[in-house]
DNA sequence: GTCTATAAGACGATAGAC
DNA sequence: GTCTATCGTCTTATAGAC
């Protein structure tokens, strides 16, 4: 396979597990079977392996974040694109030294403001305290209760049904 | 103020922001106004300020996971110790290596296992897919929508009471 | 495209003076 | 309780041979 897709793979796994700070180019180039010189030829520092990780799925969550579709469509969005992108949005979400590095280079737009846009494209316009809530808990559901199941392998279609129907119910009015 | 808890304030902000493998001793130490040497008199090691910032929360965690009340007090118990340890719970459950070394330490009960007995009681003996979905989302809007309103600033009466009706809403047969 | 070797510094932690 | 000084190791990254 490519070298360079293999270390991704291997980064995304290990990055994951003991975050972004706390893995070394070292452990990365050991478990690919090189050494860390081969590694700087096919990246050029540890951000870059961090950044072509997040490429991807930042801009999959991004389109999220601009889509004008109803809020069960967007939901439904949100559990595949997380399902989709399991480790990767792990590392790119949860890890404080990942966001931080990701965050001083700038990028077109962080994690943090896409999932603001995608709860402010739920909420509505001029939401009230109740619509806020509704849609941070509708997110919350879509986004972390997918990353429970699918955690333990795939997530079946079954298991998305019903995450997608509690997401869709925090939000109805009644 | 008590050295010792200056620290762990320090630490507790330090981690939240940095992650704990991105956090050095010489910046604690830096931003407490000392040197390292300084630290090692008060924490014989970097682990011991983590185990030492966590022991409080996983504790009022725990006992989350021993109640036998009923769900919708679990879930409003879960919103208040969320909001009580902000970026301690935050540093314990998002931070991959923070956990790593926590889970090295084997304490009594680690982050994860806590969280799977806490959804295990919403869930109820025996629960369907349903079930296990409605307690992990329950759960999910009690502890993320939580993290996202306190985290600017104090989290409001009303924003409680909006939060606990939409994660009890979640669990609610019919 | 991968290697050996090494630079230059940050890291956790300790010894011993005060 | 805090200091200076240091040890040994690990870190990211590069130079240059093959």
């Amino acid at each position: 396979m490519d070298t360079r897709q293999r270390i991704l793979e291997i980064a995304r796994d290990l990055f994951a597990e003991q975050g972004y700070a706390g893995t070394s180019i070292a452990h990365i180039a050991g478990k690919l079977g090189t050494t860390k010189a081969a590694l700087y030829y096919h990246f050029s520092s540890k951000v870059e392996i961090l950044s072509a990780l997040v490429e991807e799925p930042l801009a999959a969550y991004a389109r999220l974040a601009e889509s004008r579709a109803a809020p069960a469509e967007i939901l439904a969005a949100v559990i595949d694109t997380t399902a989709t992108y399991l480790n990767t949005a792990e590392a790119l979400s949860s890890d404080p030294s990942a966001r931080l590095v990701l965050r001083e280079r700038a990028q077109e737009l962080g994690a943090d403001e896409i999932n603001a846009a995608i709860v402010a494209t739920l909420a509505g316009p001029r939401p009230s305290v109740k619509q806020r809530v509704r849609a941070h808990a509708a997110y919350a559901v879509a986004k972390h209760a997918t990353l429970s199941f699918a955690g333990n392998g795939e997530l079946s279609a079954r298991e998305r049904e019903e995450i997608l129907a509690v997401a869709v119910r925090a939000m109805d009015a009644h």
